[in-house]
DNA sequence: CAATGAATACTGACTGGTCAGTTCTATCCC
DNA sequence: GGGATAGAACTGACCAGTCAGTATTCATTG
């Protein structure tokens, strides 16, 4: 049982040195070295490296997931909703920059422990896009929004220009402004216009 | 010099393995073997395996580059552009799978050899975003467009959005609409609008 | 056209280094 | 005291990369 301190050195450290390099590139005995651990304490923790990996990223991206649905809970207004989300995204991912590479460098399929792994990864995934995809949907219901895709779809959306934003913050406007005003353009794209349509 | 025939089936069976799980997990011996080739003529066509990694993502990008291209040439309205883009590069990773996968499995830094790879990848996949963001700025010139953001940081969005598309198209709707109906979502919100704005 | 030989393409067994994972003893500190 | 830990030393698997030898191609010559 113990203290599960040095456990979580050992997923700081292999947080930044995994997010740094390559599985392959990464060895133990770096990570227990920059964590000043001993080699078979990280065996006491994690099965094996891949177990540390996983581990890494699914503590990580649990976190995310609990910011995510305090915003669900505290807001009401579906645009203000979406605007917060991807604020606490952004904000979340570049405090853990490290973390952002690790979740996005898709690892592959593997129907072994590995496929177990990923399942929990997308789970998780999943939980976080519900809630930009429950804003939606809550916009839909109430007929602010229209949309020819689904709740889910449009969620995904969103997953992926705030990816390719944070990829290149320098290209985007100032601060903390651009995760709402990417939100606001697609928004846009979901208020129901009157006049003339876009194709 | 001889047919590069040897040197073409490396690649093609590079590519399905690399995509099919991580670097450190695709052997040389599993390539070689696939591709129905001795080991040592891989190091006679590429310097090492890492060559070869890269080999097979810019030889698959520079494919892709070319395609959209020609878009650019054969298109005058911006939206009609947008939408053939956004199809066109969705055709392709359709067909390639594999390297669709490659392609955005970000691989990290390094300032040496691997470094200047990266670079080359950055340069072509810049070009290939150049193309959405030159519609863009074609649609803001022509005043049928008001943006907040920059055409460039608008086609890394529109890239974003293709990339979570295609990573589920089981969830997107019908066929070869979506890529078309995501860019008009986006485009939308591009036009100007006269009344209520969204915040 | 056949014979010759040189150059080039190719093969796959082998090697050397690397590293995950284990074990064990001395040490820490609760 | 006793469980947790450090960390050195070890092992065994694994694999990138090599290289000596074989096959193929092609130009040259009688």
């Amino acid at each position: 049982m113990g203290c599960k301190r040095k456990a979580k050195r050992i997923l700081q450290t292999a947080e930044r040195l995994f997010a740094s390099g390559r599985f392959h590139e990464v060895t133990l005995d770096q990570i227990c070295q920059e964590a000043g651990v001993g080699k078979g304490t990280i065996y006491r923790y994690f099965d094996d490296k891949e177990d540390l990996y996983f581990q890494v990223i699914l503590t990580g991206l649990d976190e995310l997931v609990e910011s995510m649905r305090q915003v669900r809970e505290q807001v009401d207004d579906p645009g203000e909703g979406l605007r917060k989300a991807a604020c606490r995204v952004v904000e979340f991912y570049r405090k853990r920059h490290a973390l952002f590479r690790l979740m996005h460098t898709e690892q592959i399929r593997g129907s072994d422990r590995k496929g177990q792994m990923w399942q929990k990864w997308h789970t998780r995934h999943q939980a976080m896009l519900d809630v930009f995809a429950d804003f939606v949907r809550m916009g839909i219901e109430s007929e602010r929004y229209t949309a020819r895709l689904s709740p889910e779809a449009i969620a995904r959306l969103i997953g992926g220009m705030l990816r390719s934003g944070l990829r290149n913050e320098d290209e985007m406007p100032g601060g903390d402004e651009w995760p709402a005003v990417v939100v606001e353009l697609l928004e846009s794209g979901l208020l129901p216009r009157e006049n003339g349509e876009t194709s």
